[in-house]
RNA sequence: GGCCCGUUCGUCUAUCGGUUAGGACACCAGGUUUUCAACCUGGUAAGAGGGGUUCGACUCCCCUACGGGCUGCCA
């Protein structure tokens, strides 16, 4: 193969449930392989299984890809559409005497494997028909079948596994079309990853032993090979695989539950990929850095310590007007109500104190409270005791001062420093009160930072409020 | 049952025959601090087990154990 030839990659999804984040890590290595190398990253939708396909199910992972940020280039290609040309190959196949007609039934074949299992030995099925003439062919439903070699081995020649050796009579004559003359995913799957011009298949370590028998399709086929590259799957964070009882297992929760999806695509890289010790990086970064090599070949387990520590890194370093944009996506996602105009007016003023201190969005917002909410403040219960007679008195004492000064942070500490001193208390007594009258509650940013962001009169107000 | 893949601190990982086995998250201790956080300093913590190959193995080979995958007219 050149090295020389543009890439493409390929995310194939079959839409019967929603998007996995598994699923989403291997779109984003696809994505990040291809967007690395000026390529183009494809999108196939694998819907040839009629009874378990939806396009609920295709529009939820499609969704899920575009939170991700994971464009794909041209529109989405559904399998089931091509079924014509998959049929035609195995047409093909069966002409250059690389695939049989095979007569035997579902019933026979089960049959056959009970008998096996009864003898306890496990036995592959050999069709009968499979060098029959023709013409005792009956007049009955037949599926085609790879004719795949029996004797030597298959190699697959993988960029993360490296070389690895399937002995032939391992491998059965696989279906390639149903009696229906519906494709099956063996071909399919090769069909159109050549015609589509697919370079490089990434997808899930699953699919190892896939690969072999799709490799004698392409050798039936004379077609070239792409450069195989089966990653290993995610795990759970008790290294079992990944399953309801886990929590969040599609990609749709993690934007509920508001995580940015740049952090999102930081971590999901991070896990089973690394490239030597970074750890925080964009997705720029992650598309230059981002190669087969970097591959690990064991499963990882999802660490959500780790998601939230990196994600808080991503909020931080975010652009304001971004993070806004999409924490109104996560609203909507989340089933909360949406920001009123003046409540996004607010949090954007206040952005820059709150954004250093939250890992996903919930915890933003809740940061964010003293400039969402109105008076009156009702200040819950822990912060409530900040609140007594004497810190009231002080208050009112502050109130009038705060009139006239100058609204910027040099000019407000001098005055508070001053009035903590003057009632011989520290700071940190002053600010209490203060922070219980403005926010109401003890998770917030400095009361310089609340103050600047609502501004003089609400301050003032909210400080009256208080002293009663 | 058969075939295939995997196994470095609790977790993600670095190492591509020679290192006191490094980093990050988490955790613990201390510091800083107007709250929550953040931040700073330090610390605990790893090559599954057994055989080889080699002057020398985490690194190469074999066996075992454990985990995972495939073994469909599912994808």
């Amino acid at each position: 193969m050149s090295a020389q030839k543009p890439v493409v990659t390929r995310f194939a999804p079959s839409p019967t449930g929603y998007l996995h984040i598994g699923g989403g890590r291997t779109a984003l290595f696809n994505w990040l392989y291809a967007r690395g190398r000026g390529g183009k990253f494809l999108l196939r939708i694998e819907d040839t299984d009629r009874d378990r396909s939806t396009p609920e199910a295709t529009a939820a992972i499609l969704q899920g890809l575009r939170w991700l940020g994971l464009d794909w280039d041209g529109e989405a290609v559904s399998q089931f559409a091509r079924k014509d040309r998959h049929a035609q190959v195995a047409h093909e196949m069966l002409d250059l005497g690389a695939a049989y007609k095979c007569f035997s039934t579902n019933e026979e074949i089960a049959a056959f494997r009970a008998e096996a299992e009864a003898r306890g030995s496990y036995a592959l099925f050999l069709s009968p028909w499979r060098d029959a003439d023709p013409a005792t062919y009956p007049e009955a439903p037949y599926v085609i079948r790879m004719k795949a070699p029996r004797d030597g081995e298959t190699v697959i020649e993988d960029a993360v596994q490296g070389m690895v050796r399937f002995r032939n009579d391992q491998l059965d004559d696989m279906v390639v079309l149903r009696s229906d003359g519906t494709p099956t995913y063996m071909l399919a799957v090769v069909v159109d990853d050549h015609d589509m011009g697919v370079t490089h298949v990434i997808r899930g370590d699953d699919h190892l032993n896939n690969a072999a028998r799709q490799t004698m399709v392409y050798q039936a086929m004379g077609w070239d090979i792409p450069v195989w590259a089966h990653i290993p799957l995610i795990h759970g964070p008790d290294g079992k695989k990944l399953s309801k009882r886990h929590g969040a297992t599609a990609v749709g929760d993690y934007q509920a539950q508001g995580y940015p999806a740049a952090g999102m695509r930081n971590y999901l890289s991070r896990l089973g990929w690394s490239h030597g010790d970074d750890e925080f990086f964009t997705s720029e970064q992650a598309m230059e850095w981002f190669d087969l090599s970097g591959i690990g070949r064991s499963p990882a387990r999802l660490d959500f310590k780790k998601l939230e520590n990196i994600c808080g890194l991503h909020i931080a370093a975010g652009d304001d007007a971004a993070l806004l944009h999409e924490i109104e996506g996560y609203l909507v996602a989340a089933g909360r109500p949406a920001l009123t105009e003046p409540q996004r007016d607010l949090l954007s003023r206040a952005m820059y104190c709150v954004k250093d201190r939250a890992k996903t969005f919930p915890e933003l917002l809740e940061k964010a409270q003293f400039a969402l909410t109105s008076r009156p403040i009702v200040p819950d219960e822990a912060s409530a005791k900040a609140l007594d007679t004497v810190s009231r008195g002080i208050l009112k004492t502050l109130t009038p001062q705060l009139q006239t000064v100058s609204w910027t942070k040099a000019a407000l500490e001098p005055i508070l420093t001053e009035i903590a001193t003057a009632h011989g208390i520290g700071f940190g007594k002053l600010a209490a009160p203060i922070r219980t009258a403005l926010a109401g509650r003890s998770a917030t940013p400095s009361v310089f930072d609340m103050m600047l962001v609502i501004g003089r009169d609400e301050t003032i107000a909210r400080l009256e409020d208080a002293a009663g």
